[in-house]
DNA sequence: TAAAACATGACAACTAATGTCATGATAAAA
DNA sequence: TTTTATCATGACATTAGTTGTCATGTTTTA
């Protein structure tokens, strides 16, 4: 085996044992002691921060974190990276932010000048809009790490009713307009519900779990319809629009030939209240025939409007 | 210099130049063209698309895209591209696609089974929520490209008034809620105007420009009140809460000991029927004060809902 | 004080890389 | 058709680099 070849594989053993004395590399490679001493020099002068200690129990000691054999990426797919990073601009907190770094300047810094270009291009022509929040989420990364170890965590949190502990099992994190979310098992409440991470005042303690449990992704797809209501409004060709941009009835919409349409398709009770707003603002423009329970709704909101703006003013 | 430094060097050189003799790579790095023979057999070997063309005028040509020379990843560094992947999931359409994958299998080939296991679980328990969208924008890909590369568009566009030709320059795009939208200043119209890149229907031609425009960070950053208006609201505990998740009005909201609040601050008369909607949906919670143009806005929105579902429904 | 570790040097044996020269094949230009 | 520029490959001597062995030191701990 070529030289190259060996020193990488030491430089991922040596990286992923973190502590090891040369005796160890020289039989796990079938070398001599010697030739490890010179490869580790050489190792050294690669970059790998590694130490020695003297004497009985000394031995090699490497301080960075485990590495990966090097990679050799395209232009393009370097700049696919950049891409990605883009798309966490907006984000004031993040996790993993030093490492997104320190990964864009590698990338960066072995980039010819137009592919630097391009980056910088990429970087100024193309944006993922997040509204940019001015509020703190501190716990993120700690609550994270829970989520991931699949821990339990004990918490003070802040919710309508004050500051209260909570004990609860995390299914996962999750951003959603520049917010981050905890939907968690409540052991209080014996049911699922849904935390703002920045929320959380601080973590009192965690516990392990040995089963899994739900995570993200199930956690998603299990939006289900407990309590059918036949939702039934007819849209002008603007009302089709507006609702072909709302991810919850986009699905439902179905088009007229003119252009105008309809949506008729069993929803949630729950999900009533929810979709108020979207009729409230499309006005004349979608006629909701049914469930009377929304007209209603609309119509007593309506009225307060009304009220309140009605002659005073 | 060793030889696995030259060789990459040559690698890198290779990739760039893309076609080359190797008498060219001999002058270039100092070596005789027997070993610079020897060494694209060697380059080869490793998996470098490298062909050659016999003959006079023939040459080396290298097929892959320009190659970045080896990088080495911490573990870590490695989850991190991952965790930016992630925020990338719930897109339908994103430039980049084809790269992101092939980077995402380099990486998780070279992970170890528990730094695997790691990368597992931020795919199952980290989500950065977007709607899921049915819409396709097949010309995402080259509007980017339009935008990157600084060129004006002839587009065919799908608005409310039916499918158009506009002729704009583009200022970047970015993405809002799973939509891709395209601010680009209309030749026609003589102003900024903003589109969505799923409603256009064809790029007709594309004209470049020499000098540089406007770009993303600037427009976002360019948002100024050219006729202010005074908006004063009060809120109610409830109104104040809601607001506080508005991006648009977070930084305005002045809030009372009593956890009541009040908003007064300057906008701009456009964003007067932009703002409407919401305080619509906050009825009672929100006592708009000023503009008399958003009372009466509200009040005609309330009277036409009350008509239409007043006494029929 | 002995043992276990790193550090370094010397040197012979071995292995790999390099340049030179030669020969051949191929394709385009003269 | 001939010449020229190119790749392809082999042989071989020369040079450069790598490795193992041995020797000698140093440092730390049992």
């Amino acid at each position: 085996m070529s030289k190259a070849k060996r020193l990488l594989d030491i430089l991922v053993f040596a990286s992923a044992k973190k502590k090891f004395t040369a005796q160890e590399i020289a039989d796990e490679f079938h070398i001599s002691v010697r030739t490890v001493h010179r490869y580790i020099l050489d190792l050294s002068d690669m970059g790998l921060p590694i130490y020695a200690e003297q004497g009985r129990n000394g031995g090699y000691t490497v301080l960075s974190s485990k590495l990966l054999p090097p990679i050799l990426f395209t232009e393009e797919e370097a700049v696919s990276i950049f891409f990605a990073f883009q798309s966490l601009r907006y984000y004031r907190d993040l996790p993993f932010d030093a490492e997104i770094n320190s990964v864009a300047q590698k990338l960066y810094r072995s980039l010819q000048v137009d592919a630097k270009g391009k980056v910088d291009k990429v970087r100024s022509y193309i944006a993922f809009w997040n509204p940019t929040r001015t509020i703190d989420t501190p716990l993120l990364k700690d609550t994270l790490e829970a989520a991931i170890e699949n821990k339990n965590i004990h918490m003070l949190y802040e919710s309508k009713g004050g500051t209260t502990t909570k004990h609860i099992r995390p299914i996962g994190v999750y951003a959603h307009d520049g917010l981050w979310y905890l939907p968690a098992f409540d052991y209080t409440k014996q049911k699922v519900l849904l935390y703002r991470v920045d929320r959380i005042v601080s973590i009192v303690s965690t516990e392990e779990n040995k089963d899994e449990y739900m995570n993200l992704e199930q956690w998603f797809g299990s939006y289900e319809i407990t309590q059918p209501v036949r939702l039934h409004v007819q849209l002008t060709q603007e009302g089709v629009r507006q609702c072909k941009s709302v991810p919850f009835l986009e699905g439902t919409v179905i088009i007229h030939e003119d252009g105008s349409g309809t949506i008729d398709s069993p929803i949630d009770k729950g999900e009533i209240a929810f979709s108020m707003p979207l009729f409230l603002r499309l006005g004349t423009h979608a006629r909701v025939i049914e469930p009377q329970e929304l007209i209603e709704g609309m119509r007593k909101h309506a009225e307060e409007i009304l009220q309140m703006y009605g002659h005073a003013n």
